[in-house]
DNA sequence: CCCTAAACGAGACGGTACGTCCGGTCTTGAC
DNA sequence: GTCAAGACCGGACGTACCGTCTCGTTTAGGG
């Protein structure tokens, strides 16, 4: 019925997925994402193009592909537990704060964000596999400190999350605001002070 | 000698420019900000490229001053002010809630962030242009609030407003939950706890 | 040595030889040499591409071959020997007119020209396996003739048969003229007047 | 309504075309017919591709056009007439000979041979641009002969022109057998004893 | 009669060129 | 001198085939 043969994955060379992935990963820090064309991503993986348009429905898929692909291995992440709340979230925000600040993550992550804004499959990925493994995490440790009677026992984890995260999010991505350890802890404070029992 | 030849200002076409920028806004609602091309708007605006290239250094240039263009009449912006912060504050929160959530917005908005993003001028001025001015109405509420001793006198106005709508805005460019006028309202009072005297 | 292993055509399968050469023959005929593909054929025939490439080396070769294999079967052609050589020859001339005037040779015999004209190989193979052996039965019902005192005996019956069939061919294959039996008999009569005794 | 915009001549830039029919030229005789490409003639003439597919329809007219370019300026040939049509013959067919056995000719002859098989309006042009005035001049020479009694008054000029360089043409094309002077002359011998008064 | 090597159908692969689209520059003629 | 119009060079797009290269699956002949 449709011109639309779908290819058969058993058959899938593993040697291409990868070097496509590599090499977009390499292209977008380079040149960001708007200035990454297929043919670029071809080139430098030594494939030809029909190969990612075989298996990749379009440029954002395989660049974001390229992020999925990194956080693959990462098993389960578990954030330290004190079982002092604020100083375990000090650390934690001081450590994203520093990551957002690094210029290698800088060019990738916006990459990143600029593709799930337009694409809600995207962003629907994006959510599952990129963030809500992390954000799992993070609440696990909050309800640690719900048990422990350092947050108030009804609050809504996931608004906790967002008042501690958002703004440094936002700051970020607009850029209108300085991303300090000062920053991070002021966060934690007010989080702290909103949600505390 | 060089091929910079600089256009004079005062020759330029009112005419021209009005339907450039209307027929920019009008694609960008239709296609979204990628699928729209200089091509298209010079078509529609019935004006040559190089009209375009003349006034605008890029395609981002052209699609925000569209959006600076809508708010150019509107004077300087006043929030209401009945001496209850709560009150004012679930107010402005809730209209911008129900503002995230029509539909009519969301493709322009998107497209206006997809933009900033990537391009820290255009980030600049956005920062200067559309939100500084709204930003500073919200600003003079609060400062209000503290001088009714309803919130913290030493309070940060910056994060205040970071922790009111850095929230609601990540909600909406990652659709990672719904935007109902109870969140507007758990955004206030989560506000309200932190920076409360 | 070399990756070159040449395959053993006892193993050879008659079944997909036979059903690559229909594809090729049929195709030709409803595309026109140029518009076919090596894939089509594989494709139409429901045979792998690597068997066309195993038994033939270009598309030209297979294409040729099915034009081969329609005259497989032909054993040696047999002119009419009346013993007047003009009438015999106006017979046999006014039937080639008709064939060249047949649509449904139109196709397939141009595609045949193209190959000869760029391949010398391929022409090669034609003047050996279908002109050479009508171009021998022409040639020796010329040689009855001229041993019956109807055509010089010095005549180069190579030439004779030159100057009946080039000027047909070359209307046919420039369009250049029309092909009608008036056509066939004066080139009869300009060969017999131009090599009568 | 249909999406063929067509392109306004007057704005044609002459310097395109000329480097185009140039490039092609160029790359017919390096490459044969068969292996030009669109992209290189663009390349190799410094132009965009889309310049060639705004003025040409397919690759075979550009090629046709650049032969067509060749003979642009040559103005009404005229063939030798001594008053003796025999030497006359001899003399051209010779020339025409040693034009064919040329190999600086083979390929692009052969290219634009193997187009106008297969494209009937190119074969068309080509009656009427290239093939055409040559014809005439030779019929002139022909009718000359006529008026002084060396041919039959009433022979068809047509038939005598392809009796003449058919065969030639043929074995040219077919390279089926040697094109010496010899030949040339023997084909005159042909057509002036099958055309005598 | 089974074993095994080769030929087979299928189709993924690295590539080349296609014909189209658009970016940004340059040219023309009207105003 | 700006404008609308649009041709220009360049280059990426997504598609179609090229000829090569695996994959299992027949298949046929020699042991």
């Amino acid at each position: 019925m449709s011109s639309t043969r779908k290819p058969n994955p058993a058959r899938r060379s593993e040697r291409s997925r990868k070097a496509v992935l590599a090499a977009a990963r390499e292209l977008v820090s380079e040149l960001g994402y708007a200035k990454v064309t297929i043919e670029a991503i071809a080139a430098r993986a030594g494939v030809g193009k029909q190969t990612i348009y075989r298996w990749w429905p379009s440029k954002g898929a395989v660049i974001f592909d390229s992020f999925l692909a990194l956080s693959e291995g990462e098993e389960g992440v578990r954030l330290p537990d004190t079982g002092d709340i604020e100083a375990d979230l000090r650390t934690v925000m001081r450590a994203t704060v520093a990551e957002f600040a690094d210029p290698a993550f800088e060019t990738p992550l916006r990459a990143l964000n600029t593709q799930i804004i337009d694409d809600p499959d995207l962003a629907g990925l994006y959510r599952e596999k990129l963030a809500g493994p992390l954000d799992q995490a993070k609440k696990e440790r909050l309800r640690s400190a719900q048990r422990a009677g350092q947050l108030r026992a009804d609050a809504d984890l996931d608004l906790v999350l967002e008042v501690l995260y958002a703004p440094l999010y936002q700051r970020w991505l607009h850029r209108s605001g300085p991303l300090s350890p000062e920053y991070a802890d002021a966060l934690v404070d007010v989080a702290l002070r909103a949600f505390a029992p």
